[in-house]
This record gives structure tokens, sequence and C-alpha cells, in this order.
DNA sequence: CGAGAGTTTGACCGTTTTCAATGCATGTGG
DNA sequence: CCACATGCATTGAAAACGGTCAAACTCTCG
């Protein structure tokens, strides 16, 4: 299948794996939709409008702000960041998103993608068009729950973003939240691997890289934190969310 | 119609204005969704599921954090703050919604709304119970799209608001954003009551009230704006722009 | 008129930013 | 293999922006 080719970079790249058909079990979808009333037939609707796609390289595009919205798409692998630019040409790091989390859903409203997102890592994706996604939601209620509550987290996730703390109770809360992130997928616990510089770390809790640097090294010595380059160890988890505790949602 | 009674506050208090009948015009959906392939007998359905609400009394709830998740409300007559209270009890607000606007749409994640909603002014709302709404969304793709639209939208809306920018900018864009949407349900333009204390918006822009209060008089001494309490006048709108162009999302 | 909430103003303080330099990997070509 | 370039991370010193504290002022309402 041939999809459109931007200049420089070729974005949605079809999937060149050949197990496109088993459903992936890291998909945001089929293990939330399973316990919510989807039956096999669903499902395999789903799954006849799952595009695997990647994998992309560390750096390529998913898509770019302005592209005109098709899809949503969930990562199977790797992690996505996005990000707007403002109209000084400032940018703003939204996410890192990490297997099984979606991205797009903000590109909805204008039809448009309102921001950017590129691999950090070698990525893979699922991809959903979201014509195709709201025609089986309309008949698919667990599917259609579904991407309400997909949506609804992420107007969670940004208000938290958006909250106003100290800057060491963000980073933690960061690391905090990581951490439980990657756990959940199955990665060990107490230990995240950082695919992104410092520099987006700061971007995204709205600080300078040399207060991230800081901070890392002000919460190593108080024994939260071992950071050697992007491989950071987390030997008190529960020491980390309590100073974390100021910028945790509710 | 019999509604639960909480402790001390009145919720969701069924409306006893006579006009249940007349599809009110202001409302997010009837505007967008006549436009967007749904038809009369569409609305007609819309309209049966419909539950005016209010008068709300200033400072009187309309729903609070932890209460189970029933209904999004559309704001019909009013002004209505939502915010988040973090572990700490500090409070972080979310948004002022308008006639036309909704709320509740985060709170489908957990099934409990996140965050309290609160009538700044005499307020009336218009209320959709969500199991109902996604129900008739089924049938109606034209709904279901704008529910999709207004969710992604408050996407949006929370990462522009979680946006690194000066103080001056992110208020100019406030003072901008709320002329522009009284002007569209409208409101004479380059005019708008504030229907929040300077402490609200300073917590809605991360800041102190001192440093809003401040910036209101450094506003006005560029010629900007005219206050008087919480009538403001916007004198240069085009130069209220420029100074917000940092807070801009593209 | 007085009470009380909200707002404004001033002086000072502190966290975070900015600027500048250094350190530390990794990779490349001589 | 070494010299050097490049990108990222770290560290230090100074500055700035916004916050905090305290007091005065304004307005509304009883």
């Amino acid at each position: 299948m041939t999809r459109v080719v931007y200049p420089a970079v070729a974005r949605w790249r079809a999937a060149d794996d050949g197990d496109a058909t088993r459903f992936c079990s890291t998909c945001a979808f089929s293990s939330a939709c399973l316990g919510q009333g989807m039956d096999k037939s669903a499902l395999r609707d789903l799954h006849m409008l799952v595009e695997h796609v990647g994998p992309f390289t560390p750096g390529q595009h998913v898509f770019r702000a302005g592209d005109p919205f098709e899809a949503i798409a969930a990562v199977r692998e790797g992690t996505v960041k996005t990000w707007r630019v403002d109209r000084e040409g400032r940018e703003q790091v939204l996410g890192f998103h990490l297997p099984g989390e979606i991205i797009g859903l903000s590109a909805i409203e204008n039809e448009r993608y309102p921001c950017n997102a590129v691999a950090l890592d070698e990525a893979q994706l699922c991809r959903f068009s979201f014509p195709r996604i709201a025609v089986l939601a309309a008949r698919v209620p667990g599917l259609q729950k579904e991407l309400f509550r997909l949506m609804s987290r992420d107007i969670g996730h940004a208000e938290r973003l958006a909250g106003d703390h100290p800057a060491d109770a963000r980073l933690a809360a960061f690391l905090h939240d990581l951490g439980e992130r990657l756990a959940r997928r199955g990665f060990p616990p107490g230990r995240v691997h950082l695919a992104m510089p410092r520099a987006d770390i700061a971007n995204y809790l709205r600080l300078a890289p040399e207060t991230v640097s800081r901070l890392f090294r002000r919460l190593q010595d108080a024994g939260l934190l071992r950071a050697r380059g992007r491989d950071v160890e987390l030997p008190d988890l529960p020491g980390l969310a309590r100073l974390a505790e100021p910028a945790l949602g509710n």
C-alpha cells in the first residue's frame, strides 16, 4: 500500500512486518475493549481497520503540525514525543508516549494535527483511520466508550501538566509516572531508560535544561535516584512519590 | 422532578422555568449539529434528553471532585469555573466556561468528576445524561462527531494552558480570548465583564494575584486596557493580540 | 457608618533562568 | 592511535521574573 510521502521524510510508512494478522496485545484498544463488552466480531472489525506502520527511526516524524488529520495511532513499540510550536517558534513538549498509548486525539477538533509527533527511538505504531474507527464506534458501544475514555484521559493529562508546582515536585512526578507506566507495560520497576534528552524533559516540565540537571543531582544526593546518562534507577519510589506529592492531581 | 441533594448544597437542581420545550439556541450542540448532518428527528431526540437545570446562584456548586459522573452540561447562561485540588490542598483553576461551552468531559475517564465546578454568577445549564447521549451518539453520527470534537477541543485548551510564556503574554491572551468568546456569543466586542475575582484569574494563569494586579496596571498604562473593577475595555485588540502572541498556540 | 472582601501598591526575597564555561561521551579523518 | 569536532550534560555566577509579606485603599452591603 502506497502512502503520501512528504518532502524529506516518509510518514505513516506501511509496515512490512508480516504479523498484521495478529492483533497486537499491547494496543490501547484490545485489552480495554475486551473487558468492556466488545465481542470477538467487533474485535475482528477493529483488527480489519488497524494498519501497522513503522519502524520509525529516531527523529523521524509521525505527523507534523498542520497536516490534515486522518488517523489516530497507538504506540506499539518505542517512544513518541509530541510538541507544539507557538507563534514565536518556541516549542512546548506535550508528552512522551509509550507502548499502548494513543496519539493524535487532539487533531479531531480542526481536522489538522495541532502538534508534531516524532519517534525518539525505533518505534512501531498501529494506525487507525479516524473516519473508519468512528463508524465502527457507532456500531460497537464498547469501542465508542473506549474512545471517549481515551480522550477524557488526555484532557486530564494536559490539565495536570498545566498545574503549578515546584520544580522538584514536577520532576519527581514525571519520573515516578514514567516508572509506573513502564512497569505497567512489563518493564522492570524502579528502573527507567529515558528515551529523550534532558532538554526535552526540561521543556515538558517548563524548566531550563540546567535546572533539570541540577535537580537530578539533588535527587541523587537525596538517595531518590541513581542516574548514569539516560539510565535511571529509582531505588526509593515511595520517597519519590512523597516528593512528587504536590504535583499529583488529587 | 426530584434530584439527589448533597449535604449543604443542592446540585443539578431542576429548572423551574417553563421553556424546556424550546431547544436552547446557544447550546454547543444544536448549532454545531445542525450544520453537521443532524436532521430534525435527531435534534428532537437530543432535545428529549436535555434537562434544563438552574438557576445556580453565585458560589453554588454544579458538581464536586469525586462525585460520580453521570452527565455533561452545556452552560446556557452565566459563567462556570472549574478547578482541581491537588494532594496538598492547593487549587488550580482549569477554566471559565461561558454560554455554549461544555463542562464535565474530563470525568469520563474515571466515571468521577476530577474537578469542581461552581457558578460564578447566576447560571443556567443544560444537562445531558452521559450514558443516554452516548447511546444517541451511536445512532446519530453528527452527534458522535460533535462529542469527539468537543473533547478534542478540551485537550487543546488544556495543552495551551500548560504552555510556558511570560506573565504579560498569558494575561493578554486570556483577556483577548475572553473577548473573542464573548463576542462570538453576541456580546459587544472590545468590552468584557469579568465574572471572576482577580485571584481566580491569577490562579488560572499560575500567577500571584498581586502580579495580575500589576499587569493590569501595566497593560492600562500601555493603552491596551481600561479596567474599572471587573469591567474591562479592550480598546486595542490588535495590540493585545500582539502582546499575547507568544502565548498563542499557533 | 463600619465590616469585610477584594484589589492595589511597595519593599524585599527566592526560585529558576540566563549566560558562560567546562566536562564527557561518541564518532571521524588524518 | 590520536586530534579534533560535535552534541549533550553539568556546573558556577549573576540576573530576572514573579512570589511573598505587609499595609493601604476601595467598594459594596448591612
